[in-house]
DNA sequence: ATGGGTGCAAATAGTTTGCACTGAC
DNA sequence: GTCAGTGCAAACTATTTGCACCCAT
């Protein structure tokens, strides 16, 4: 796999920001640079299947793309700007234990996302 | 708001079903119903945003539809055949406060889906 | 007769694909 | 010269909208 410029440019659209992106909003950031609609498209989809950018969707259904952090961890999202804080402090596991004894479910993976305002956006009194 | 067939008929669809269905499904499935897309999209959105339906979304960014259950709770998906089982025991007040505590963010709403094959897909081990 | 609801078809938005071209090896 | 990667445009899919018609009040 190469690593060509485009490449590298859509990733570090996405790893110089905090927030997630949209597809469409990433497509628009990096017309400038010249990089076609097909290949943000491309990229985004590959450096997600390498695990380099994670998937964020938020309650009406847009997906938002991001930089993954290593190991598991969970974003805490600001329902203002966006901003993403990550937290790995997250123990289901007794949850999902006893989920599997009610149920005979084989637990194999988890998606906790958490809302909220950031401090700024709190004092900015900005919602949604 | 009125409650005519339609409507009542597109509810009875996610009523009679536990898993969740994407909107190109309902459609599907209602056109012999000879109720018509747009009808079924506008519909959907309606019992949403009327509590109703809630929206599950997969690793993959797709949209799944299914009745409410009233109440705090979280789903539990198959990943093989979609089935669903609600569970509502989730204590996450605990996280909530330390993530105040440690960001300043003020806490709005969380998502927790699991994701799981339930007995019978383990059996017939299929999965995804 | 009025007003909300519906189906159809058209319009729009979002995503994927085919293909000729480019650049690194 | 080969081959993966790219940009463009076209194709395709998903969603929304405009509008004439219908039905219950």
């Amino acid at each position: 796999m190469h690593c060509t410029l485009q490449r590298r440019q859509v990733w570090e659209f996405f790893a110089d920001h905090p927030q997630g992106h949209t597809i469409g909003e990433s497509v628009e950031a990096l017309r400038d640079a010249g990089i076609g609609q097909a290949t943000v498209y491309r990229t985004v989809m590959l450096l997600l299947d390498a695990g380099l950018l994670c998937r964020l969707q938020d309650p009406d259904g847009r997906s938002y793309f991001m930089a993954a952090r290593p190991g598991h961890s969970h974003p805490l999202i600001c329902s203002g700007c966006r901003n993403v804080v990550e937290f790995d402090a997250c123990d289901l596991s007794v949850l999902e234990k006893l989920l599997t004894a009610e149920t005979g479910y084989a637990i194999l993976r988890h998606r906790l996302e958490i809302y909220g305002l950031c401090p700024r956006c709190q004092k900015e009194n900005r919602s949604q």
